[in-house]
DNA sequence: AGGCTATTTGCAACTAGTTGCGACTAAGGA
DNA sequence: TCCTTAGTCGCAACTAGTTGCAAATAGCCT
């Protein structure tokens, strides 16, 4: 039997303590997983990562993880224009959205935040009169350095 | 929200010949099939309806030649927020990128065109000199109706 | 602490999309 | 017209993600 979780619940887990869904130990190592992550990681990633903490984690578990997470907003789901092949990323998310870019020769991911994407969110819930829970936008071209290179 | 407007059909097919690409008679049936879609289709869609101008187009012809269509730009690929399941939809590129936004509720799709969607992609490539080959934006949330039903 | 029950899990079988390979064929040239 | 060959095809086996079900368990209630 292994000991008790003795770390601080990161955010996540204390917004799962919160709304009363259950934390089980499998989730609590894919929640760490995500948490302590510094780059886009994709589900098979996780899956290796939340292993090693709790071998017992299975594949279906995870990407039902994802899914809470993501109806809750807490993560991002991005394709990266499937630049790497047809799998999704996935990062936490923080307070204000922002685009990501990625380089179709280099492959390289960069990320822009601007206000004008925001008013152009606000004119589509004006506009439209739609109230919007969760937005995605992804852009493929040529980064700067790749573009000198030509 | 009204899909584009009907296009001269073989537009597909004389690019093609353009370019020296070949025209099989696979292509064609696929081609066809996407050029006179009244509606986003998803790749089994598309393979069906293939199949029945030329029963001999396999699945892996129908994937190979969408990502065909997609390298040159002639068509876009949606995920319109995965809510019905995991698959993509494709459709014909028109003169004009749009928005697309997803009911979470009702399921309904609809589109959006705003000059502030091209202001902020002119932006990135100013501002991170980056140079845009294709974008996409999609928004989940409640459509006009379904705020009304709550 | 021990029992109850709704949630969650692992598993196995399924859908969606990709890839390596040998066979086939469109299109250009003799 | 036939020949050549690079491009494309169908197939089968692979990766990515989902789902139905029976077994396991978190968290509540004595």
């Amino acid at each position: 039997m292994p000991l008790p979780e003795t770390e601080i619940p990161g955010r996540l887990q204390a917004f799962f303590a919160d709304r009363g869904i259950r934390t089980t130990k499998q989730r609590r190592a894919i929640l760490k997983v995500i948490e302590t992550a510094s780059k886009h990681l994709d589900a098979s990633q996780i899956l290796r990562r939340a292993q090693k903490l709790d071998a017992s984690v299975d594949r279906s578990t995870v990407y039902r993880t994802l899914r809470l997470l993501k109806r809750h907003g807490l993560i991002d789901e991005l394709d990266l224009m499937h630049i790497h092949g047809e799998g999704h990323y996935y990062e936490r998310k923080v307070h204000r959205d922002h685009i990501h870019m990625a380089c179709l020769r280099c492959g390289k991911i960069s990320e822009f935040v601007s206000d004008v994407f925001e008013k152009l969110k606000q004119q589509v819930e004006k506009d439209c009169r739609f109230h919007i829970v969760v937005s995605r936008l992804e852009i493929g071209g040529y980064c700067s350095t790749c573009r000198r290179a030509d």
